[in-house]
DNA sequence: CTTCTTGCAAAACTTTTGCAGGGAG
DNA sequence: CTCCCTGCAAAAGTTTTGCAAGAAG
């Protein structure tokens, strides 16, 4: 994989290592077709027989998100979620019954909403854009 | 407020009581501008000489919620939001710096994004859409 | 040997639940 | 007198922080 090369390089160059942890963090979350909670990570750290505490997981997180290298969803439920940050903007089409998380490409129409927001005078600088529902295998 | 007569009647016939609290938190909602928090809430409702307990506020908005009066809005802080669910959907401009919630209507944009997305056969029941920045005064 | 990482314990916060007293009809 | 509502205490769940031991360079 490119990307980790990148990575690795991104973080030892501000000074970090790169650790077991982090590199199973990362494959991980590039590994995974829809976004992890800290459990969930967890959960699929433990069956690759790693067994990190609850702590460091947040901690990792933490410090992936700092150098951009992770983004924060929320979507309403308890937990935060996450994903890869070198992924391109998208969004996501959440199914309700099987958790399958598609990525969906919406940029074409956030530009128009952005633009008659900017009509509006006011200027965009992020956004939340989820969609939830039945995926076409669980309709 | 005609709306407040109708709630009240909503609330009267499903066995409930409209009581001090359950006006004044259902008067603060309509009454505000922006998506409350309960701990928003509680800091309103102390303004005007309440001093209800934290656990009644998350229970009676609970009760709202149940009766389709309020809606609930993630937002990505900690705290989730409220707002009253009596107005029409919609959307929301939230700025930074001051705070300040536009309502905004995007709903032909969400039909043309929906109808992307049932091209896919994904089926659509729900979706997240909220915008972050700067709003006109701030800029 | 100096700095970065990790684990553990504990705290901070949001939200929920159980129970008992108080109030409204 | 019978429910409904509220407050208090406590629990549950997520996320953060402080400290000390361990590992990496």
């Amino acid at each position: 994989m490119n990307a980790g090369v990148d990575l690795l390089q991104r973080i030892k160059n501000s000074g970090g290592r790169m650790t077991p942890l982090r590199k199973a963090m990362l494959g991980e979350l590039a590994a995974s077709d829809r976004l992890l909670s800290v459990n969930a990570m967890i959960a699929r750290l433990r069956e690759k027989g790693m067994a990190p505490h609850k702590t460091s997981v947040y901690r990792e997180i933490a410090y992936f998100i700092e150098r951009g290298l992770v983004r924060r969803i929320t979507l309403g439920g308890r937990e935060d979620r996450f994903e890869p940050a070198h992924t391109p903007h998208h969004h996501h089409a959440i199914c309700n019954n099987c958790g399958d998380i598609a990525h969906i490409d919406l940029e074409a129409h956030i530009s128009r909403m952005e633009r008659q927001l900017r009509r509006r005078r006011f200027r965009v600088s992020a956004h939340l854009v989820e969609f939830f529902g039945l995926c076409g295998d669980c309709r």
